[in-house]
DNA sequence: ATATTTGCCTAACAAACGTTAGTAATTCCC
DNA sequence: GGGAATTACTAACGTTTGTTAGGCAAATAT
């Protein structure tokens, strides 16, 4: 029944713990603590502190990169695509809100050399989105004046759900995906002045 | 020659290191040592660390209503209230990148008490921008299904900058409200399938 | 049944933290 | 010029931090 490790619970409490105090907030009593154990404990699981920092951004990096080369592999069109693409990636980040909150704010805190590894990954990430763009553009379906600027902006989007994203809200992932989707592709729609 | 107080250099100088490092990495002896002297000289000019931080984030709080006020107090159309709300907040946020930042990414840090308050402006400016859309659609000129979503939508936009801004960048503060405007208003824009 | 690994414990560590006390030197005001 | 602020200093405080060492009991493997 308790299939999950001890580590993964290690894992997920502070994914938990991160996200609502920070990771330096956060101590490893604190987490030990929240699982019942002494602090010295976590260290029959985990290396240290950072390890489990970078499991947790290293994980949603990888589950994300995923999702976006399989959008690009198919063969969607490029509106195909992006709201694919969309989905995916709402339904990873609400799928996971502690570890996708970490993941998008706490990543600054891997230790150096971590770092730079991730950020490697997280502009392949955006890489896959601004492929998404050239497809639209080569398709006459989208028209972005400056492409890099457009992929940030949505990205910027998708993320911030992470601010207000709650299960219990009375909006289901998917809807949000769309309206994403909706507001990405049309904006406010201004109307043409008469 | 020298008018700016060793508290707003203080002050200054934590923006930049908590921004850099983030607030509970950034410590006082840093803080200190970027201004050549001793961590307890700083208790000459300030009460608590927290103080900083509470000093900084109410700051670009009240910056940001009083221009969000301006704009909706002056009769412009919705569609120029929005250009302008925008340019002035990229503006605000380009003009002080340190203090922005800290002020968007910091500012859960903040005491308990002083953190309730810092929302209620927070939602507050987003009041702000939620007048804006309503004017919109009473105008008939904006169209969001859920304005409280697109206001979110809008300002994790506008407030994303702050990630990837530079000063020696190659797009202007107000190149980069127009952008963003564009984007806010039109989206990708996707062609009408034949 | 014996040996080994696992998972937790207590105790302690060195370092870093924010902050206070008390003091000396400089600057400002009258 | 004398008194009062102002601004910095050294020294130290009590906590909290991540982490290690070493041991002990229960589970697992042979």
């Amino acid at each position: 029944m308790d299939t999950i490790s001890r580590k993964e619970q290690i894992i997920s409490t502070s994914a938990k713990l991160f996200r609502q105090k920070g990771f330096e907030a956060a101590s490893m009593r604190d987490i030990a603590a929240a699982l019942g154990i002494e602090a010295a404990s976590l260290y029959s699981h985990i290396k240290s502190k950072d390890e489990i920092l970078e499991t947790i951004c290293f994980r949603m990096a990888a589950e994300l990169i995923r999702a976006i080369d399989e959008v690009n592999d198919v063969y969607f069109n490029a509106e195909e695509k992006l709201a694919t693409a969309i989905k995916n990636h709402v339904k990873i980040v609400t799928g996971d809100l502690d570890s996708s909150t970490v993941f998008l704010r706490e990543w600054r805190r891997l230790p150096a050399g971590k770092l730079a590894e991730f950020v490697k990954l997280r502009n392949k990430y955006e890489e896959g989105f601004m492929q998404i763009l050239i497809n639209g553009e080569n398709e006459n379906v989208f028209d972005a004046p400056d492409k890099k600027f457009a992929v940030l902006t949505i990205l910027s989007a998708v993320n911030w759900i992470t601010e207000w994203y709650s299960p219990k809200g009375n909006m289901t992932p998917d809807e949000i995906a769309e309206h994403l989707f909706r507001f990405i592709t049309t904006g406010l729609r201004v109307k043409a002045t008469a």
